[in-house]
DNA sequence: CAGTGGTCTAGACCACATG
DNA sequence: ATGTGGTCTAGACCACTGT
């Protein structure tokens, strides 16, 4: 009927009408609250957009929302709930190695240690679900930071999948900011641990052998097909951080 | 996610109507395939509507999506474009340590090695920025699965956010477990790093002193008070892992 | 069966950034 | 100035699931 004028939160006295941030917020300071305890039941989303005076619209993208960060737990005719146990959840940003030494301020180079093209070794094979004989090239940089060491990667790339990549100059620009380029839209698999270095990555990194190394090793598909793995090695001064 | 209601994508000949997850599903085709290479400009939402014979609505939650996951990139007046180096993302799901050891079929126990009530020291002061003269408590247990040690927390907790934590019995829960309980809904900054085992971890968990441990460490805080700093050491046998 | 969330629609106004 | 995305609305129908 009267067409809706929207403000949330902040210009002078009167609000007019909420918004779903305003929505989310309010929900959210009521189950900080105790208001609305862990496990209770919420009111369902016609009665919430009548208190709210808003469209039910409006409370189903915040309730959504809040249910897609871990906060509620929404079920057909069983209504929403708080979660009694809060999904923890963390998104990780996986920067370009260039990126993420360019953010401190440093200079970022790279330089090409190992090219070798030959057939995937066995326990590749096995990782990557590849076909007996197929043609993997082996790439191993070391990134740097004002000339300094700052990661040392170690990469294998599947050329039945990216034929390309047999022709590129690896020297010139890394291979992964090569691969977002030419085959930008996979899907990957991380995951993060610590090992002890080897002598090869403690030499290149300046560390000694057996110092910690924070590794991040990805996997990457495209469309069901191994694009390549890698594994990036970072001296212990690394840390990877995400904020909730 | 789980198969909405609406029907398109296979069965027989006409498709009624397209839902956003077709939508999304349509332009992600076309971004891989490369009708719309990285860079390039998009239709409008209005005409993307009229050639999927869909609200604009429906079209404006696909793209909103597709942005929120880093594929697009959006801007008034401007129009929405590939991006050229689309945003890698991890959602990593962080589990209670028990979830961690129950899904590996194992038993889980934990023991409390160490409690300690003191103002906080400087670093903690200076890390969590609390006021002089704080107290705090200060936890340390070891994590089993199956009685075979499987990870070493060291925690401080705020007793000035939490005053109950000084009552309760963190021989009978977890420190964890009983902060997700008493206080649900925190904000968090998870770091992970690598670090070599000091003498105290390493005869804790079993491994030589000087052994590469991952470690994970979270700070968190309730509307802005900082509740408590946790750092927990796994061997190196662990990986903490995502999918995207 | 009935109540709740899930989604679509058509239309509207607004904020913003570009040209 | 103008075009594009951002959001709200009111109403509708559907899908799921607990009773």
């Amino acid at each position: 009927m009267i067409p809706p004028r929207n403000i949330s939160a902040s210009k002078g006295p009167g609000p007019e009408t909420l918004g779903f941030r305003d929505v989310k917020r309010i929900v959210l300071d009521r189950v900080q609250d105790g208001t609305w305890p862990p496990g209770s039941l919420l009111p369902a989303e016609t009665d919430l957009a009548r208190d709210f005076a808003c469209a039910r619209t409006t409370v189903n993208r915040a309730m959504q929302e809040l249910a897609a960060e871990g906060l509620l737990e929404r079920r057909r005719k069983a209504g929403t709930r708080v979660r009694a146990a809060p999904i923890r959840q963390a998104r990780l940003t996986i920067p370009l190695i260039r990126n993420e030494v360019e953010a401190t301020g440093a200079a970022y180079r790279h330089a090409l240690i190992d090219r070798d093209r030959a057939p995937a070794p066995d326990w590749l094979r096995a990782r990557l679900a590849l076909p007996p004989d197929r043609p993997v090239l082996h790439l191993r940089c070391l990134h740097f930071a004002d000339n300094a060491p700052f990661a040392f990667e170690d990469r294998w790339i599947n050329l039945a999948a990216v034929p390309d990549a047999d022709a590129a100059d690896f020297a010139a620009i890394g291979p992964n900011e090569w691969l977002v380029r030419e085959v930008p839209l996979t899907n990957a698999e991380f995951s993060f641990r610590a090992v002890a270095a080897d002598p090869t990555a403690a030499g290149l990194l300046g560390v000694p052998t057996g110092t910690a190394l924070f590794c991040a090793e990805r996997v990457t598909w495209l469309k069901g097909i191994p694009v390549t793995l890698a594994a990036v090695f970072y001296p212990p001064s690394y840390r990877l951080t995400t904020r909730v």
